[in-house]
DNA sequence: GACTTTTAAATGTCAGACAAATGAAAAATG
DNA sequence: CATTTTTCATTTGTCTGACATTTAAAAGTC
C-alpha cells in the first residue's frame, strides 16, 4: 500500500487508490483505522491536503468515515445494502439519461430482471409485502393523484414484489434498474383510462402473489411491460404529429 | 446551488451535494464547464481547498473530469457504462465480503438475474458471443489451470451469456451479480471431476444458445446453478469435518 | 504566412496555521 | 475512596497564501 510513481500528478487519485486496494484486498478490514492524515502525509511523502483530497475520494464511495476528536480518525466503513442502494440508484439514473437509453432498452431490462424475481417472490413474499402492495395500489386509485406520485407509487409497488423475494443480493441489483425507470416513466401521460389498466394488472399480480401463483406473476407481468411500451410508443407518436 | 447551511462541518459534503443536485436534476448538463475552483470558493464562501474536496468527491463518482491549463476547469462527465460497471463490480464485490452473505443467497441472485437474460441472449447473440463461450469453454478444459484462472474463465463465460442479450442496461446491471460472484468462487476447490461436469454444462448452453433454444438454456442454467451449490456445500462440509 | 515565444488562466501541490470536537487523563470535590 | 469537573493532547475541518505545472491563446519573429 506504500507504492507511488514520482508522477508528481493525480497524487491524491494514487493514493485513493492504493488505499482502495488494501480495503478491496482485505488487508484492511472493516472498522480498522487508518493512520492519522499527518501520518499518511508522511508515509506517501505529500502534504495533508493532498492526503485528505484522497480521503474525501474514498468517503465519496462510502468506503470509509471519519470522526473527529481525540479518538478519531478515519475508519474502514461496511458498506451496508442501504448505501449502496442509494449509490446504484444514481448511476443507474445517470447512467440511462446521459446516454440517451431508449425506453424499450431500459423497459426490457427492467422487466426481464423483474421476472427473475416474481417466482421466489410468489414462495416467500409475507404478508407485509402484500400489504405494501395493496396499498401502493389503492394510492394510484385515487383520483387527483399527479402524474409522478403515481409513479412513485409505481416504483413502491414494484420494489415490494422485488422485496418479496427475500434475497437482499437481488433487491439490491434491482434497486437501479426499477428505480432508474421513473424519469423515463414521468415522460409518460397517464390518462384515467391508461391508470385503470395498469392498476388492473398490479391487482392481478397482487392476487397471484397472494395466491403463489408463480406463472400467473408473470404472464401479468408480461403484459405490463407490452402496455407500458404501448403507452410509451403512443407518447412519441403524438409527440411526432405535434411537431411535423 | 447555491444553498448552504453556516454548519461549518463537512462544508466540502455539503458542496458535492448541491453540484450533484445540480447534475442529476440537469440543471447542469453534459460536457458544461463548472466555475473555476476559485470561483466556486467564492460562490460558496469557502476556501478552496474545501471546494477542491468537493470536486474530487465528485470525481471519484465520475460526475466530473479535471483538466488543466488555461481553458481547463472541471466539467461534467458522461457516465459511460465502462465507468458505471467498474464502479458496480467494485461497490457489489465490497457488499458481499462485508455482511457475510451467503454463498446460497449471491448464487441464487446471481443465476436468477442470469436466467433473465437467456431468453434474450438465445434470440440475439451474434457469432462473437458464441466465439468468445467456445473460447473460455477450450480454456477451462486446459490442464493445470489454477482455480482463480478457471473462475475468471468461467466469468468471462458468464459474461458474453449476459452481453448476447444485447441489452446494455441489463449488461450493466448483471456485471455486478456476475464478478462480484468471484472472489465467493474462489474459495471452492474445483477438482478434475466438478471441472468436468460444469464445463459440460457450459458446453450444452453454448450449443443451446447456438441452436436459439432457450428452454434448453434455462434448464443447463439451472442444473448449473444446483451444481454449483452442492460444490459450495461439499467445501463446507469438508471444512467442518477437518475442524471438528 | 509559418513558426516560436510569451503570457494568462487553471488545476495540482505544498507549508503553516487556527478552530472545533472529543475522549482520556488529571485534578478537584464530596 | 468515589465521583465529578477540568484540563489537555490528538485529530479532523478549514483557511490563507504561495509556488509548480499544464495548456491554449496571444504576441512576436523570421
Amino acid at each position: 500500500m506504500k507504492i507511488d510513481p514520482q508522477n508528481p500528478a493525480d497524487l491524491s487519485a494514487q493514493i485513493a487508490q492504493a488505499i482502495k486496494a488494501a480495503i478491496v484486498s482485505g488487508e484492511l478490514i472493516v472498522d480498522a483505522r487508518l493512520p492519522s492524515e499527518a501520518e499518511l502525509a508522511d508515509q506517501f511523502q505529500v502534504s495533508r491536503p493532498t492526503v485528505r483530497e484522497a480521503l474525501k475520494r474514498l468517503a465519496a464511495q462510502s468506503l470509509i468515515r471519519t470522526q473527529r476528536g481525540a479518538t478519531g480518525g478515519a475508519f474502514v466503513n461496511r458498506l451496508n445494502f442501504e448505501d449502496a442502494y442509494s449509490q446504484q440508484i444514481t448511476t443507474s439514473t445517470l447512467l440511462l439519461s446521459m446516454n440517451a437509453v431508449s425506453f424499450d432498452t431500459a423497459c426490457e431490462a427492467r422487466y426481464a430482471l423483474e421476472r427473475a424475481c416474481a417466482p421466489l417472490s410468489a414462495e416467500r413474499r409475507t404478508p407485509d409485502h402484500l400489504a405494501t402492495m395493496r396499498t401502493e395500489i389503492f394510492r394510484q386509485s385515487q383520483p387527483g393523484l399527479t402524474d409522478e406520485a403515481f409513479c412513485a407509487s409505481d416504483v413502491a409497488f414494484h420494489r415490494a414484489l422485488v422485496d418479496g423475494a427475500g434475497n437482499p443480493v437481488l433487491s439490491y441489483q434491482l434497486a437501479g434498474a426499477v428505480e432508474a425507470m421513473q424519469p423515463l416513466m414521468n415522460m409518460i401521460t397517464f390518462s384515467a383510462r391508461s391508470r385503470e389498466s395498469i392498476i388492473a394488472l398490479h391487482t392481478r399480480i397482487a392476487d397471484a402473489l397472494d395466491a403463489r401463483a408463480a406463472g400467473e406473476v408473470d404472464a401479468a407481468l408480461v403484459e405490463l411491460e407490452t402496455y407500458t411500451r404501448q403507452l410509451a410508443r403512443d407518447v412519441a407518436e403524438r409527440r411526432r404529429k405535434q411537431s411535423g
